[in-house]
DNA sequence: ATTAGTTACTTCAATATCGCAAGTAAGTGG
DNA sequence: CCACTTACTTGCGATATTGAAGTAACTAAT
């Protein structure tokens, strides 16, 4: 049972997601996850420039719910990479899902690449 | 040209879709206007409870983004109605895999009615 | 003709959240 | 020892959200 359970909305599956990435920043995050992003600062240096305070409350949230791993890949210095868990790599339909939203109804959007909109949960970094 | 567009985070269709509806409240209306609610005290009776002025003003803006229009259906006393345009019918394959993830990563989440799930947008109320 | 009720909002004060800038800690390389 | 990088954290003013109450238009009952 996570901290949001204290707080439901209702039972509804499209409330419960929302609520763990119903905001402005956390289906970016996962976007970049999955477009092969995996350390703070490039994760930070998107264009869409997330404040560091956000993107640090937002990847503890999505460690806290299991959507990604903090590994460290590196001692000396100590380094750490974000990994994407099965239950983080599922969001990618949805991404997918907007992203072709996005393309359809809003002008001048940018198209991604073919390897973003076909792809399965299973295949992405 | 939106009001959206002077302050563009980038041209990601995924972020201009969520600077449109990535927020707590609009697919929750979205969800309801698509099950078949028209009005607003039906839309405000929704088990989440969204305060009443939040309501009133993501409908302006779902209205403003073109999603949706405000249709009178009745004189005296004027009644007003909120139907889906295309664009916001169009939102439907967003909610349904949102729905679908919910289903398999939040327990106890309820299963949404066949329908909604095998619906396609253009059948949608 | 009052009075109560309904619908569809609007307003307001309190609280919560956000974004920006700056600061910190750990470590490297010169 | 000093500058530099990575990965955050802290402080704080600005902005957004909430809950409660208020308003406006109209209907229906007494």
């Amino acid at each position: 049972m996570s901290d949001r359970d204290q707080f439901l909305r209702s039972g509804c599956p499209i409330v419960n997601g929302l609520d763990i990435f119903g905001d402005k920043w956390t289906l970016v995050i996962l976007r970049d996850l999955i477009c092969g992003k995996q350390t703070y600062t490039e994760l930070a240096s998107s264009p869409e420039k997330i404040p560091t305070n956000r993107l640090a409350e937002r990847l503890k949230m999505l460690e806290a719910e299991n959507l990604l791993l903090k590994e460290q890949y590196q001692t000396r210095p100590k380094r750490y990479k974000y990994v994407l868990t099965a239950k983080g790599k599922s969001t990618l339909p949805i991404l997918q899902e907007i992203a072709k939203w996005g393309n359809n109804h809003v002008q001048g959007t940018w198209v991604p690449p073919e390897w973003f909109m076909q792809a399965q949960p299973s295949e992405t970094a």
